[in-house]
DNA sequence: GTGAAAGCGCTAACAG
DNA sequence: CTGTTAGCGCTTTCAC
C-alpha cells in the first residue's frame, strides 16, 4: 500500500542505495540524482518506514516513559518538560499512564523492551519484585524520575524528600504552629511515603512537639484523598493549626474540604502544600508548597539519558536536586 | 546483545519456525516441544523484538495521538480515557505533545506516518494546509477528538459547541443576567473558538440583549489566559455581572482574577465555565460547567477506531455527544 | 507436527 | 559517486 524504497529507486532509475543515501543526509550523491530522487519521493508521497529502519539500525529514537498517573499536576509537568526536552534531542517519547497499577506497569515495560526503546524514564512509586528483576535485566538506560530506585542499579533523579518534609515541617514550627497535621503517601512508597513521613516526624520531635496519631493520615497524593483525609481531620478535638500535605494536589484536596466546612485559610488552619505544580496558583487562597524543580527533573532525566546513549558513563547512581519553599497565601504565622 | 529468535532455536534444539509458532499462542506444537521451548525462552530471557514481528506482519499495535496541551485538565482526563480503552483493546498509545505548534503537529504526524502506528486520534484545535494534505494521505484510520475536521474527509467525535455555547448563555440570561462577558478561544479555532463564540452571541441576540465588546474578549484556553482576560472585564464600567468561559481552566483563571480584586463568586459575579473537567470539583466556590461528555469520547474514539481497523466501515462523519450542564455553586440567581 | 526458506523495507559494508 | 548484496529478527507459506 506505501510506496518502498524500492518503489522510488525504480522510479528515478537509480538504486535503492542511492535512494537510502538521499534519504539520510544526502552525502556523496550527485546533486543532480539527489534532485530526480527528491522528485520520485514527492510523487510517490513516499514516507520511509521507521519499524525497517529500526531493525537495521537498531534504534528506534523513542524513549519510553512510565507515569503514575496521567491527571495529577505534578506528573503533567514534568511530562512536558521531559518531552521538550526529548524532542529538542531528536527523541520521542511514548507515555504510558500505569495507575498506580503493577501489573500494568509490567506489561507496559514489557513493551517497551518489545519494542526496544532506546531508554526509558520509570516515574513509579511502588514496585515489586517481578519490576525490580524487569529492569534490572534491561539492555538499555534507565532513570528514574523523582522516586528512588530501591535495590536496583539504577540512577534516580530526585530531591533529598526526607529534608524536604523537614523544612516544610520546621517551616510551620517557626510560624509559630504546634499542632501540626500531615496528610501522606503510602508509606509503601519509598520516596515520598515513607522519607516525607521521616521528615516531618523527625522535624517535629527535634522540636520538642509531640506526634499526635489523630493528625497523621494517608492517602494516595490525589485531590479527593486529601479532602477525605481533612475530614478526619477536622473531627480531632483540639483541631491542628496547621496541616502539612505530601502533595499539592492532597493539599488542595483538604483546601476545599476547609473551606466547605466554613473554616478559613490561613486565618483558622495553615496549609502546605509539596510538589510546586502549578496547581498551587490556581486555587485561592494561593498555596505555600515545598518546591520541587519540576522542569530541571525532566531535563536533567533526558540529559542523562542522552549522555547514556553516546558514551557509556555509568558512575553516577543519584542526582539530588535542591527543593525550595515558595511562600503564598496559605500560611500564616501565629 | 538481546537474545534473537535463532538462539532460542538452537538452545531448544528446534527451528525458528517451532519458536515462532509457541510465541504465537502455541497451536500445531507438541506439549513436549512446547515445554522446552518455553523453558529456553526463559533462561535466555528472551523478548520477541516487536520491531522485527512489526515489519512482517505490518501492524504494531499502536495508535498515534497528538495532543495540543498535556497540562490542561481537559486533555489530560481524555487521554486517560483514551489510554484506557486503547489498553484494554490490547493496543498502546504513543502520544505527541504539539503544545499548539502546527510546525511540531506536521513533525510528530510524519512519525507516526513513519513509525507505521495501525490509527492516529488527533485533538489539535489549529490547522493548515500542509497538515490537512498529510492526513488526507494518510493509509490508515483516523479520528479527530473534540474538534472538527474542516475540509477533511475523515471522522471526529464532537460536541455541538455552538449549541452547547448557546444553552451555557441562554442558561445564565435565564438566571437574570444581561451583562455577560464571554471569555473566549482564537477565533480561527473552529470548533471551540469560532463556533462557541457563535453560540454566545446568537444566544445573545435572540434574547434581545446587545452585544457588549467590552465584555468579548479572547485568550487560549489557559488559566493564565483567563486570569488576564478578567482583569480587562473587571476595568469594564459598568461591570458584567457573569462571565462565560470557552475552558474550565479559563473560567478558573478568572475566578482566580476576582477573588484576588476583592470580589466574591458568585455574589458579584457568576463565573461559569466549559467542559466538565476535574478543576470543576478543585476550586472554591466550585465551578458551573458545561460538560462535555470527556470519558465517553475518549472511549468512542477507541471503539470507532476498532471497528476501522477490523473492517472498513467507513460511513460514519461525525459523532456528535450530548452536552448537559452541571449546577455547581459559581452561578446565582439575580 | 515440524522445518526450510522466502521475504518484510531498510542500511551498510564492499566493490567498482 | 553509484550499485550489489548481505543481513536486521521475525512470520508464514509450502513441503515433508
Amino acid at each position: 500500500m506505501n510506496a518502498r524504497i524500492k518503489d522510488v529507486a525504480k522510479k528515478s532509475g537509480v538504486s535503492v542505495a542511492t535512494v537510502s543515501r538521499v534519504l539520510n543526509g544526502g552525502e556523496n550523491v550527485s546533486d543532480k540524482l539527489k534532485k530526480t530522487v527528491l522528485k520520485a519521493i514527492e510523487e510517490l508521497n513516499y514516507s520511509p518506514s521507521h519499524i525497517a529502519r529500526s531493525l537495521v539500525t537498531k534504534k528506534t529514537n523513542i524513549i519510553g516513559v512510565i507515569v503514575p498517573d496521567l491527571t495529577s499536576s505534578f506528573f503533567s509537568t514534568i511530562l512536558s518538560s521531559i518531552e521538550e526536552n526529548a524532542s529538542a534531542n531528536n527523541y520521542n517519547i511514548m507515555v504510558c499512564n500505569i495507575a498506580e497499577d503493577l501489573d500494568k506497569e509490567l506489561k507496559y515495560l514489557n513493551l517497551f523492551k518489545q519494542i526496544r526503546v532506546d531508554a526509558m524514564i520509570v516515574m513509579h512509586e511502588k514496585t515489586d519484585d517481578r519490576i525490580k528483576q524487569l529492569i534490572s535485566g534491561l539492555q538499555m538506560p534507565v532513570v528514574f524520575c523523582s522516586c528512588r530506585a530501591e535495590g536496583i542499579n539504577v540512577l534516580s533523579i530526585i530531591i533529598n524528600d526526607y529534608a524536604a518534609t523537614y523544612d516544610a515541617t520546621k517551616y510551620l514550627i517557626d510560624l509559630g504552629h504546634r499542632n501540626i497535621a500531615y496528610l501522606g503517601g503510602d508509606l509503601r512508597d519509598i520516596t515520598s511515603g515513607e522519607n516525607r513521613y521521616e521528615g516531618y516526624k523527625k522535624a517535629m520531635l527535634d522540636n520538642g512537639l509531640l506526634l499526635n496519631e489523630q493528625y497523621i493520615r494517608f492517602g494516595d497524593y490525589k485531590v479527593q484523598s486529601g479532602y477525605t483525609l481533612m475530614e478526619g481531620v477536622l473531627r480531632c478535638n483540639p483541631k491542628p493549626t496547621a496541616i502539612l500535605a505530601a502533595s499539592d494536589d492532597m493539599a488542595v484536596g483538604a483546601l476545599g474540604c476547609i473551606i466547605d466546612k466554613g473554616y478559613k485559610v490561613p486565618d483558622d488552619f495553615s496549609v502546605m502544600g509539596f510538589d510546586g505544580s502549578s496547581m498551587t496558583e490556581i486555587v485561592r487562597p494561593r498555596l505555600t508548597s515545598m518546591h520541587q524543580p519540576i522542569k530541571e527533573m525532566g531535563a536533567m532525566a533526558i540529559k542523562i539519558l542522552m549522555e547514556h546513549l553516546e558514551e557509556n558513563s555509568d558512575f553516577l547512581d543519584q542526582i539530588v536536586l535542591k527543593h525550595k519553599i515558595v511562600e503564598r497565601e496559605s500560611c500564616k504565622r501565629l
